[in-house]
DNA sequence: TATTAGCACTCTCGATACGAGAGTGCTAAT
DNA sequence: ATTAGCACTCTCGTATCGAGAGTGCTAATA
């Protein structure tokens, strides 16, 4: 579609773009790539690039900045190189030992890892705990509390710890609650916390016209102990993010704060693409699920062993540093994943 | 210090300024008071309460704005009227309502809280939970999880649930770990978390030389599960606030994110505000602890029975309606210690 | 003596103008 | 096909100006 020189060029000024955000004008290429072409030449390819929906012009005789097509077109073009950079290979390791020492808690591991990457990215990291939705069922254990409330503890083998708080009737001894909670941990072991929903619904379709034995009635307070509405989601980095150049908008500002605040939005995203593998790239308006105009999306799924479970990512301007970022990602997510199935 | 008439005059200033954030002129308060003062007289008042400090000019010709100091007169002389105002009182108590079916979950009663009271108030809203350190043991229970790794779950008498992941030696099984917690359960039923900290460090420079017993060692796995470096906080309404005319200057902004991400010094102020009674108004930089200049804080105490067990608040721009918010913030105050009284 | 009317003064704000600078698009030459 | 040359366009910073709002001061008033 685009020849091979037009393409250069485009690159050239997404990077210089990405270095500085300000238009970009055909002398600086000259200048700056050893294209051998001269400054008209160029301004013809960008012309025709303005064209074609690659670039666009904040007005006429300003320079071109990239449209989302055009950074589209670079992050393509960057996958080949998408292993460490150089630069940053030493800080980025001494994050990651630093984040080794609390591996055993996955919550606490990502939450960490989410300041350490905004920090050091200067970008809003994201990261989503393994999804209630697939983990597997490894034990639940009641806990009488006060009155006739109960504290369910869920485990899951992937190392999620959930707690809910039930109302049981104020009947059920601990006793009981132990049998309750031995039946299920024998009945569900291994199975996937969806199979389980389904299961329960069928028993209890089943067991409806049954009085309130303690089977039935097990069920019944699984049915709620395993319904989580949201997962655990990780964000760090607005003021860090605030201070780039191109925050200096208020209307940007305010995008980026309904972004954070809206995190169910947020977790639609960001648990599809937990389901898939290796880094991906959302640019801008790209994914019409995400309203983030002007913004983009690097992240990753991480996996322990060859499933994938949760995601972890950078929110940045479209303007942002692809090859850095992606880079950064799927360091960061590499070495979840070595966390999480090592520990096995 | 100041006569009546001045300190009426100021106050007619700072709730102008607070409806509309526009210096105000003499002449402003003359048409909409009926002080029966001419414009020349309210300036003579205005000039000798800026050389007071209670009001501060922009520039020569404009209007008066108050200062911190003026606000904090304001504030004071609203004290008596500091129930319900009419006008909200219908929305306030359908928020509680809603409210009411969530309170056996004091995480999720208290993020909910923050989250109707932003957007109800379009002010930052924050609460803190029941502090750890306050809080009284009521029972601990160690689940064997992966390898040598173990959950701990603790539950205080205040309905806090605390989740913690320990790697203990992975000879211990179930049966011990159970021994362990019954030990600790009949030694600690009661005391404050604070107590039992000092009670381990004391037992453990006696014990230091004893081999390894199970009592000692519950009693450093005790040690372990019982830390818990930094409470819940919940702060919600960032997008909502940044809606104000106060936050139109980028500088603002960042300095509320920076106030929201460090969320470290947040708690130091909320947890002070939690051990004393009432509602505490703190404006701009009253309070050295408080970077928050051009920030005022709004937060009262709830109580469980006669203990003040943790904290709520609203933060705004010091142009805040501090008549609202404090009214606001009491009801739900009054609201939450009813609520965690109630359901003893 | 406290208040007020009158008035000159000061400062902001929006509109307008203008020149420098950067970068373009087009045309004609290579 | 590329490029040199040049006129053109648009932004941005600065300066200017007048309207408007509000003040501070002085002298008159009750």
């Amino acid at each position: 579609m685009l020849n091979e020189r037009s393409q250069k060029v485009l690159c050239a000024i997404v990077q210089t773009y990405i270095n500085n955000p300000e238009p970009v004008g055909s002398g600086f290429i000259t200048k700056r790539y050893a294209f051998n072409l001269s400054p008209a030449t160029v301004r013809n390819i960008m012309a025709d690039l303005e064209v074609e929906g690659f670039l666009s012009q904040p007005h006429t005789s300003a320079g071109r900045i990239p449209t989302d097509m055009g950074y589209r077109l670079f992050v393509n073009s960057l996958h080949s190189e998408i292993e460490y950079q150089p630069d940053n290979k030493s800080t980025l390791y001494r994050m990651v030992n630093e984040l080794e020492s609390i591996k055993d808690d996955i919550n606490a591991l990502l939450e960490e890892t989410t300041k350490k990457l905004s920090g050091f990215s200067h970008y809003l990291s994201v990261a989503v705990c393994p999804s209630t939705r697939i983990s597997t069922f490894n034990r639940i254990e009641f806990l009488k509390h006060r009155g006739s409330q109960v504290v369910a503890v869920l485990l899951t083998d992937e190392g999620l710890i959930k707690n809910k708080v039930l109302d049981v009737g104020s009947d059920l001894s601990q006793r009981h609650l132990n049998r309750i909670s031995g039946y299920l941990n024998s009945e569900f072991h291994g199975y996937s916390l969806i199979e389980i929903r389904a299961k329960i619904l069928r028993e209890m379709a089943k067991e409806k016209d049954l009085c309130d034995t303690l089977i039935s009635r097990a069920i019944r307070i699984c049915k709620e102990a395993l319904f989580f509405p949201y997962d655990d989601l990780f964000i760090s980095g607005l003021a860090e993010v605030l201070g780039l150049p191109d925050f200096s908008d208020v209307e940007k500002i305010k995008e980026i704060s309904r972004a954070i605040e809206d995190k169910h939005h947020m977790l639609q995203i960001l648990e599809k693409i937990s389901d898939t593998d290796g880094v991906k790239v959302i640019i801008g308006a790209e994914n019409p699920m995400m309203q983030m105009k002007g913004f983009s999306l690097v992240a990753s799924s991480y996996k322990e062993g060859d499933r994938p479970i949760g995601c972890v990512g950078m929110i940045g301007p479209t303007r942002m540093d692809y090859s850095r970022a992606i880079a950064v990602i799927n360091t960061t997510a590499r070495f979840l994943t070595r966390v999480l199935t090592d520990r096995k």
